[in-house]
RNA sequence: GGGCGGUUAGCUCAGUUGGUUAGAGCGCCUGCCUUACAAGCAGGAGGUCGCAGGUUCGAGUCCUGCACUGCCCACCA
């Protein structure tokens, strides 16, 4: 019978099984709903993992997260798109294929760019997939007909069509600019792409002589005032010094203003300037000034017209410019400039000092600030309209305080460094006319058959594009754009983007750039101001931004493959399954603070399925056996229009409190889900299966179910489609948590012929307050407590745990003992505490050995076992203690004038009620205590 | 140089707009293979909520300062 479940759980069998059955059923396919459509949308955006991943920790917390909320929205009604694809990733691929090349001995040079492209392609056809694969495995419930790769033919044409548009509105340029330079990669590199890193350096203090220019006269140069100090980090650069700084206001060089000092080792005159470049308080207050090598120096050189030397290479070596060091590497010039500046006397001195030194995020080598060609971003009329959008809540951050962060970026922007000297990648449409003397520039969206001048040669730029620059497009470009789609209709903006802080600038910033800039309707070159604000609310790229922690390893280290503390997800899942390791990355993602991942945790999630596993078993056990094979009726309409738990029969105290219950669990689940808070969703789903649930529904619904005992097989039966129907509205709460092991167990419970194709397609949970029951909630925890004070006094007593103890029973309120009378039978207590006979008694037990009380009743045991007086008088003591401190603080409280006009009434009311409730308990101590001490 | 976060049980973390007795998992101690589950059941120990002030009838929660710690941003030599 498929509903008999393998008395083990083992979870990877289980979720291969239906994470294959999803992609095949095609159950996450999305129509683009029709004209008329009604139903609300939720929109999605995978970011897309490189090509070249492999999955690590933070793509599956993301994954999680994304996969909870789509398949909440999907159960809730909500026509819900998850959009997946791949990143072509520029240089990552570009390197991972050239090192494959390297291997074969070859290199990309020698094999020319349109091979090397199609090597890529080639690379990417059998390897490019692997980790969508891996996402797979982990249930994710995308729409893997609309997958997308960054680098397909619709996506390129909207790059070109963006870059052109761009470059139409002036937004645009090129030109020869500072730009981080990475030697090892061979690139251009934008700005957020460069880690800054204190490391201990040296400052070093340099002489320049000063000379009165050409006609400088050999006497003054032996004034003190001849010479002037500058201080640098990098004193390989001062070969392409053209200028040394002084701030105009700096009264101690003003006498040297228009006057020239002398390069050492160079032996070029160069002007002293002044300029507010030079800070007085720093250093000597002189600076040397490198425009070729310092974006601050060029800006300086700029104001100046001072000449740019380049002295270093694009390979960081320096180049002929740089006289007697030509070739050297960069660090070696470095070394012996120092060198022969002491040998000559031109230097003064080397002091320590804390650099922050600039290196490549991807290669780790030193950035070096170059000269060079390449093509920008003017990001400010883009950023105004990206900090607008966050300023009026259009796009609403969680948690809030990453929205202060954006703003803060996206205010001290600066333009875009948007070339790459990459193969791999959207190659610039630019092209250059190479005729004589005609240095046009054709930006288009096709090759120029020729140019206006009447060449037809025309050159394509060789470089390609910052891959953020098309990620930066993709809520948009996967929709269809720039045609008008219904799909761009329908699911623009997307409702949610989920990620992580590290690409927060990367790419949330710019598709929040670019989103506002080209889905703004209609679009108006060049016009930007104020403007419709409907219009530019449709415009973002996604209502809200959900930041997701930072997965660290059990001791909060960040997870790097140097320290070889990388969890792969893959292997946690095949040690504790997919279900366990989503719950666990669900129930540590609390808002703030990054995840200390801990295996211990996820085997204690582990644990939890199994839990679930074995109740799943015990109610098919009891279909089987109990109710003759009794199934739900399968009709579809208990099923979708069915939010809570269909047909439930409130017969006793514990069905009337396990249905309010789930509803409480439903209504917080849901309420947490809202506000992404994912650990509370699922601690609460947690705590209502196994503490609730499985800890006292089962038990108390045992004696029903066994027909041995009474033969009531109505009220078998009744009981037993109880836990059916509360079951499978538990397992769709549970659902988009842990897919998996619903999914199986849903199946089951239908026999195999469930009325939807998965779960998945069953509606979720919601509460109905008519069904919160407060009366029972209650009387069951007094029957709870109950219990629980047999149990202890079993414990006290050291009863053997096979033998049953008769009980009798005190309450001296009418109505709770009526209700104790009523629900307390022998048989209910009989495996939950292990009693065999209960008697109603008309006096007070408080005082009795082999006691226990609260303030609502006594419970007595009979057994004829001494306890531990000392013992016994300990704990009554230490309770006691509590409970008089409690008592006199409440008191204190209640008598206080303030506390009485200025507490909220129920705050006084509650005080009052527990007052009264500890005297009780209290009396009945002392009482207790008084005995003792007789007896003794 | 700016900005942000964290500090609660042995460990990892929750703790809503201040409100009655600060919680969980793991670990630990005791007893149980009770016919769903030993990946389990029952019971138990363990916290002056980083420190010092302040606001308040009332502070783990709000304010100020300090200490320790982590992160992000930054073209100053």
């Amino acid at each position: 019978m498929p509903h008999e479940l393998p008395k083990t759980y083992e979870p990877g069998a289980i979720e291969s099984r239906w994470a294959e059955y999803w992609v095949r059923e095609k159950l996450f396919h999305v129509e683009t709903p029709p004209a008329e459509n009604k139903r609300p949308v939720f929109t999605l955006l995978l970011p897309p993992p490189n090509v070249t991943g492999r999955l690590h920790m933070g793509h599956m917390l993301n994954q999680t997260q994304m996969d909870i909320v789509v398949r909440w929205h999907r159960m809730r009604g909500y026509v819900a798109l998850w959009l997946p694809g791949t990143d072509h990733a520029g240089i990552a691929t570009q390197m991972m294929v050239e090192r494959q090349l390297a291997k074969e001995g070859k290199n990309r040079g020698a094999m020319g760019r349109e091979k090397f492209i199609e090597r890529v392609w080639e690379w990417r056809r059998e390897y490019g997939g692997a980790i969508l694969d891996q996402m797979k495995r982990l249930g994710a419930s995308v729409d893997w007909r609309r997958e997308y790769f960054t680098m397909d033919d619709n996506l390129s044409r909207a790059v070109k069509e963006v870059f052109v548009r761009l470059y139409e509105d002036g937004l645009i340029y090129r030109g020869k600019y500072i730009v981080n330079w990475c030697s090892d990669c061979g690139t251009a590199i934008s700005d957020l792409e460069v880690k800054h890193e204190d490391v201990p350096g040296k400052l070093y203090e340099i002489r320049y002589p000063v000379v009165d220019g050409k006609a400088s006269s050999r006497d003054e140069d032996k004034n003190k005032d001849d010479f002037i100090i500058v201080a640098t980090t990098r004193p390989e650069t001062m070969l392409g010094d053209t200028a040394v700084a002084v701030n105009p206001t700096d009264e101690r060089y003003s006498h040297l203003h228009g006057k020239h000092v002398l390069l050492p080792l160079m032996n070029r005159e160069i002007p002293i300037i002044t300029d507010e470049l030079a800070q007085p308080e720093f250093g000597t207050g002189a600076v040397k000034v490198t425009p070729a090598h310092d974006p601050n120096d060029f800006e300086a050189g700029l104001r100046h017209n001072l000449p740019q030397i380049e002295v270093i290479d694009e390979h960081s070596k320096m180049n002929a410019n740089a006289g007697p060091y030509a070739g050297l590497d960069r660090f070696a010039a470095r070394a012996r400039i120092v060198e022969d500046l002491a040998a000559q006397g031109f230097l003064v001195g080397t002091k320590d000092y804390t650099i922050a030194l600039a290196k490549c995020d991807r290669s780790g080598t030193i950035v070096e600030p170059r000269l060079s060609t390449q093509w920008f971003v003017k990001i400010a009329p883009l950023a105004r309209r990206a900090i607008e959008v966050v300023e009026k809540g259009y796009i609403r951050f969680t948690p809030e305080n990453y929205g202060q962060i954006y703003l803060n970026w996206m205010r001290n922007i600066h333009d875009w460094c948007i070339s790459r000297q990459l193969w791999w990648g959207h190659r610039i449409p630019a092209w250059y006319c190479t005729e004589k003397d005609c240095n046009e520039v054709v930006v288009a969206r096709e090759a120029p058959a020729a140019c206006k001048c009447g060449g037809t040669h025309l050159e394509q730029d060789r470089d390609v594009l910052d891959t953020w620059f098309s990620s930066g497009l993709l809520p948009f470009t996967t929709l269809g754009w720039p045609e008008a789609t219904r799909d761009l209709e329908v699911f623009y903006p997307n409702s949610l983007m989920i990620t992580g802080f590290d690409i927060l600038f990367f790419w949330v910033a710019r598709m929040i750039m670019l989103g506002c800039w080209f889905m703004m309707p209609p679009h108006k070159p060049g016009k930007h101001g104020p403007s419709d604000e409907e219009a530019l609310r449709a415009s973002v790229p996604f209502r809200e931004v959900y930041i997701h922690a930072l997965v660290r390893d059990a001791d909060r280290q960040k997870m790097s493959k140097t320290k070889g503390n990388v969890l792969d997800p893959i292997e946690v899942i095949g040690q504790y399954g997919t279900d366990a390791t989503r719950f666990t990355l669900a129930a540590m993602a609390a808002p703030g603070t990054d995840i200390a991942f801990s295996e211990s945790r996820t085997a204690g999630y582990r644990n939890f399925a199994n839990k679930i596993w074995n109740a799943a078993r015990f109610m098919f056990m009891n279909v089987d056996r109990v109710a003759g094979g009794l199934r739900p009726a399968p009709d579809p309409a208990d099923l979708h229009p069915q939010k809570g738990v269909a047909r439930f029969h409130t017969q006793t105290l514990e069905d009337r409190w396990i249905l309010s219950r789930f509803n409480r669990a439903a209504r917080d689940v849901n309420e947490s889900l809202h506000t992404y808070r994912f650990d509370e969703a699922a601690n609460r789903i947690y705590d209502f299966f196994w503490g609730e649930l499985c800890d006292w529904y089962l038990e108390l619904i045992k004696p029903r179910l066994n027909l041995e005992a009474g033969a009531d097989t109505a009220a078998a039966q009744a009981a037993c489609a109880n836990l059916v129907n509360l079951f499978e509205a538990a397992l769709r709460l549970l659902h988009p948590v842990m897919p998996f092991i619903t999914e199986e167990i849903w199946h089951a419970i239908y026999d195999g012929k469930p009325p939807l194709k998965s779960i998945a397609l069953a509606a979720y949970p919601t509460a109905d307050d008519r069904q919160i029951d407060l009366a029972a909630e209650t009387d069951m925890a007094i029957l709870q407590d109950l219990i629980v004070s047999v149990r202890n006094l079993r414990a006290e007593l050291k009863v053997e745990p096979k033998v049953k103890v008769p009980i009798e029973v005190f309450a001296h309120e009418p109505a709770i003992r009526s209700m104790l009378e009523q629900n307390l039978r022998t048989i209910l207590l009989d495996r939950p505490a292990n009693v065999e006979k209960i008697t109603f008694v008309e006096n007070s037990l408080a005082n009795r050995t082999g006691a226990r009380s609260t303030s609502r009743f006594d419970v007595h045991a009979n057994y004829e076992k001494k306890i531990d007086v000392a013992a016994e008088r300990e704990r009554l003591t230490k309770e006691l203690e509590k409970i008089e401190k409690q008592l006199t603080g409440a008191q204190a409280r209640l008598s206080d004038d303030n506390f009485l006009t200025k507490a909220p009434t129920h705050v006084v009311e509650g005080l009052r009620k527990q007052v009264e409730e500890s005297s009780v308990l209290s009396e009945k101590l002392l009482a207790k205590l008084r005995e003792l001490g007789e007896n003794t």
